[in-house]
RNA sequence: GGGCGAUUGGCUCAGAUGGUUAGAGCGCUGCCUUCACACGGCAGAGGUCACAGGUUCGAGUCCUGUAUCGCCCACCA
């Protein structure tokens, strides 16, 4: 059963001059009025489509990569509401963690002190930005950490403001009452509900472990977010005493040195076989150590032995904890070298130590450390400079320490085989778009060394809903936390009461204390269809919304978002969050660098929707393949300008025939009689096949192409060739057959439109036809085909054809195109001259020919016979 | 070191399961102020489909290798 389509209206309005300014502000005001885009949740599961919207980072600048990957968004989301779905399609702010706090320090030079009590009276700085020279030179300001929060808040709610606006005017089809972000109540309540149960079940636990740690940030940092960062580095030589003399290891952290607990070597390297279980003197501090051999000592590196350190690098770590060697960790959290264990120092050792090295940062004790050894004689030759891999935080500016701490961790796969061998399940499980993305999941997957470290001692972002009672001493008992009720969540244990305390015990012996750090920011991002979609909040919208049919997000975060959120259902729901994920490329400068605003090659979206209009900009991003990084490029802005215009002047032609009285053919299908115009439709008939095929997989750039491509040959050919009879030139039935397709194929194409330029199809629609066409039925193939009958396709090309060669041959003799012809003779083949037969009299027309004749033979060709020019007397 | 993707006219890109003279748009050139559109229309020039082999009657499209670019991953002392 076919769904007809829409009802015109029985009066039209088609404007004199329609334009495409101003049609942002009222369309986005009308919709929001009409409630347009509003979630019905009557809808059963089955006929709703829910949409895990990427939260921005609302501290981060307004990019046109968001326009880019939200358009890519919205265009599906566009095209399902149109298949009938309810669409449930909120919007996230991302406001919680370092982001948020480093951009409140930096815009009002302030920074938080934990130990500094509420200030009720604090007053909002002004802006950094807004004050003279000499205060922008100040230091910060210490303020206490709910002070912080506040202006966190307060900052961030200006920037979701611009967001929103920004989205409004692209036009994205969200439900702007189902807004969350990721640090409201909501979002924290979630958060710790979610770890609660986790804590309950065995996948959280803390432990007393090395970690790696930002020494600015003063916190761990996950897998997850690191990456390395090529530095300049030097190997220095350094020589170990040994009863049968020097051992050299070559080390890029003679810093370390103090830090030092063993050699290490390959089992199998026959130079260091004999040292195996001997021990050496360090340099400068003579500290026996142990020689090892190991597998992970690579003979080939260095010297083929390395002094391991508590700790140097990851491999120092996995040494330690494998050959079970002693701890005497010198880095600080503030990244200063401390102090060390004294009994694993000599005492002239120590002595130096403490007189040298203690206290500076760690590029000051290096330089410190090589003279002291180059004067000991302990280096070998010059240190050789050297360029390797170093790891640091993503957000981060030095590189990262390791240092021990105790922490919170979730399980996902890192340290358990039967986990991760459900969680790569779940990616094959997961429909990818495009497919080959699913390799960074399984790379990342089978990369883990560890469980998620979701700890950070940061100030702005949920709290683990934890205390620990404290000891006579006034020490917390960390293996028997005290957890929150779910029903009190969320809670802030800095300011809460654990059940059965009272605040007067805080901080007192025998009394409890709060767990002070926060949640990692994925630790909440990971939840994000939780939040949305109410787990635990509102059971009868997760059941309508959850699992969620859509993951848009861009490639470089499937290792944290997209990876952290499949870890987080499959341990709650065993579930998977959703079943499709839509991969977004980037948006590339021309010189096919990634943009990013420390390069300064960032184009400010509101310009350029300022400038070409909201479905101008749609329509370049839509154009961006899935999965496919895209150049930006301002010369589609005015493609996509010029074919919004183009749709109002068509439009405004078609409706605006038989004196614009709004006689509404398209109704009457069987009006529909002339080869022409069946043939047209059914050709559009394939369009929309084709178009759906595309956005059922997930392609919505190829069905843009598809309806691009025939909307211009649309304009170009059968306008033009229907022209004449459309306005009356051969009798009323030719003309309303004209009339009725034009409506029907202006309908389907507005309709196929919609989802990319949802302003200017929105304003047409309005003209003739009733409710929104965002809300209209996805145009049905089978109805045009009805209506098309034994339309052939062929009679359209070959008319086509024609025309073109008549107005080449008008070009070539530079005549204008409405130059008279005396005479066309067409010669085809059978079939095409019988085709072009039930045409001739549309081309003859538009050709402006006063005869045209088919003759049917092998030599295919247009004779073309102009008429001479008029005798100037 | 492992992996993924890309490489098509000056520029930005299409070319699904291999099949007639490789397509758009921008830019360029020329013409046309035509009653939907000068925020326009019509037409034209312009391509050894990165390179080298191979499979096939036939390859931009499949296979192998090479190069360049981008990205992801990895226990680089």
């Amino acid at each position: 059963m076919s769904t007809t389509a829409p009802t015109p209206r029985e009066n039209w309005s088609v404007p004199e001059k329609p334009g495409l300014d101003g049609l942002e502000a009222r369309w986005d005001a009308a919709w929001e009025e009409q409630g347009t885009y509003r979630f019905d949740r009557t809808a059963d599961r089955d006929g709703v489509y829910s949409i895990d919207t990427p939260p921005p980072t609302v501290s981060g600048s307004l990019h046109v990569g968001h326009v880019f990957s939200y358009t890519h968004t919205d265009t599906i989301a566009r095209y399902q509401r149109m298949r009938g779905k309810s669409v449930f399609y909120p919007m996230g702010w991302d406001d919680n963690g370092l982001p948020t706090e480093r951009r409140v320090q930096n815009y009002y030079l302030v920074q938080c002190d934990p130990a500094l009590p509420y200030d009720p009276d604090f007053v909002t700085p002004t802006p950094v930005s807004e004050r003279s020279k000499d205060e922008q030179k100040a230091m910060p300001a210490h303020i206490s950490r709910r002070n912080f929060i506040d202006l966190c808040n307060t900052l961030t709610a200006e920037d979701e403001k611009a967001f929103e606006n920004l989205f409004r005017t692209l036009g994205l089809s969200v439900d702007w009452e189902r807004t969350y972000a990721t640090i409201d109540d909501r979002s924290r309540r979630v958060a710790q509900r979610a770890f609660l149960r986790n804590l309950q079940r065995g996948e959280a636990y803390q432990a007393e472990a090395p970690v790696l740690w930002d020494v600015d940030f003063q916190s761990a940092v996950a897998q997850a977010e690191l990456e390395d960062r090529e530095r300049d580095g030097a190997y220095h030589r350094l020589a170990f005493h040994g009863p049968d003399g020097d051992v050299f290891i070559e080390t890029t952290r003679p810093e370390l040195l103090p830090a030092c607990v063993a050699l290490v070597a390959h089992p199998d390297d026959e130079r260091y076989q004999p040292l195996f279980g001997t021990t050496v003197r360090t340099p400068l501090f003579g500290v026996e150590v142990e020689v090892h051999p190991h597998p992970l000592a690579d003979p080939e590196k260095g010297s083929g032995i390395a002094m391991i350190c508590t700790f140097g690098d990851l491999t120092d770590v996995i040494w330690w904890r494998e050959l079970q060697l002693p701890t005497r960790a010198i880095v600080t959290a503030n990244g200063r070298l401390g102090t060390p264990d004294a009994d694993a120092m000599t005492p002239e050792g120590l002595a130096l130590y403490e007189a040298e090295l203690a206290g500076k940062k760690i590029a000051g004790a290096q330089q410190r450390i090589v003279e002291l050894l180059r004067e000991s004689g302990e280096l070998v030759g010059d240190p050789e400079r050297i360029t390797h891999p170093v790891k640091f935080y993503e957000k981060g500016d030095r590189p990262l320490e390791i240092i021990t701490s105790r922490q919170w961790y979730l399980r996902n796969g890192g340290r358990d085989a039967d986990l991760r061998a459900a969680l790569l399940e779940r990616g094959h499980e997961l429909h990818w778009h495009p497919p080959h993305m699913r390799v960074r999941y399984e790379n990342w997957v089978n990369g883990l060394n560890g469980d998620w470290l979701v700890s950070r001692q940061r100030f702005f972002g949920v709290s683990f809903p934890i205390w620990y009672p404290l000891d006579a001493e006034g020490l917390p008992v960390h293996d028997s936390p005290i957890l929150a009720d779910e029903a009190s969540l969320p809670v802030d244990p800095a300011t809460d009461v654990p059940p059965g305390y009272t605040e007067d015990q805080r901080d007192q012996p025998g009394g409890f204390t709060g767990d002070p750090d926060v949640m990692d920011t994925w630790a909440t991002s990971s939840l994000t269809p939780q939040i949305a979609t109410g787990w635990g909040e509102d059971p009868d919208l997760f059941e309508r919304t959850f699992p969620m049919d859509l993951r848009p997000q861009a490639h470089e975060i499937i290792r944290t978002w997209l990876f952290s959120t499949a870890v987080r259902a499959h341990l709650e729901h065993d579930s998977l969050p959703w079943t499709n994920t839509a991969i977004s490329g980037w948006v590339l400068d021309p010189d096919r660098k990634k943009m990013s605003k420390s390069k300064g090659n960032v184009v400010t979206p509101l310009d350029h929707l300022e400038q070409f209009g909201a479905d101008a900009v749609r329509y370049w991003a839509a154009s961006g393949r899935p999965g496919t990084d895209t150049a930006f490029d301002e010369g589609q802005l005015k493609v996509g300008r010029r074919l919004a215009i183009k749709l109002l002047n068509a439009s405004r032609f078609a409706l605006g025939l038989g004196g614009g009285d709004g006689a509404a053919r398209a109704t009457d299908l069987s009006l529909v009689t002339e080869p022409l115009d069946r043939a047209m439709l059914a050709e559009l008939a394939r369009l929309v096949d084709e178009a759906t095929t595309a956005f059922d997989g997930y392609d919505y750039a190829r069905a843009l192409e598809r309806t691009e491509a025939f909307f211009w040959d649309f304009c170009d050919q059968y306008l033009e060739l229907v022209k004449g009879r459309a306005y009356g030139g051969r009798g009323d039935e030719a003309a309303w057959s004209a009339q009725a397709a034009l409506q029907l194929s202006l309908s389907t194409l507005l309709r196929l439109f919609a989802p990319f330029l949802p302003f200017v199809t929105e304003e047409v629609w309005s003209w003739w036809q009733e409710g929104s066409v965002h809300t209209a039925p996805w145009p049905d193939a089978s109805q045009l085909r009805d209506a098309a009958a034994d339309g052939d396709p062929q009679a359209f090309e070959a008319a086509a054809e024609v025309l073109g060669a008549v107005r080449r041959a008008k070009t070539e003799a530079k005549r204008s195109l409405k130059w008279p012809v005396d005479s066309v003779v067409v010669t085809e083949s059978t079939h095409r001259a019988a085709a072009l037969q039930g045409v001739a009299d549309d081309v003859r027309e538009a050709a402006n020919a006063a005869s045209l004749t088919v003759e049917v033979g092998a030599e295919p060709g247009v004779a073309v016979a102009l008429a001479p020019e008029p005798d100037p007397a």
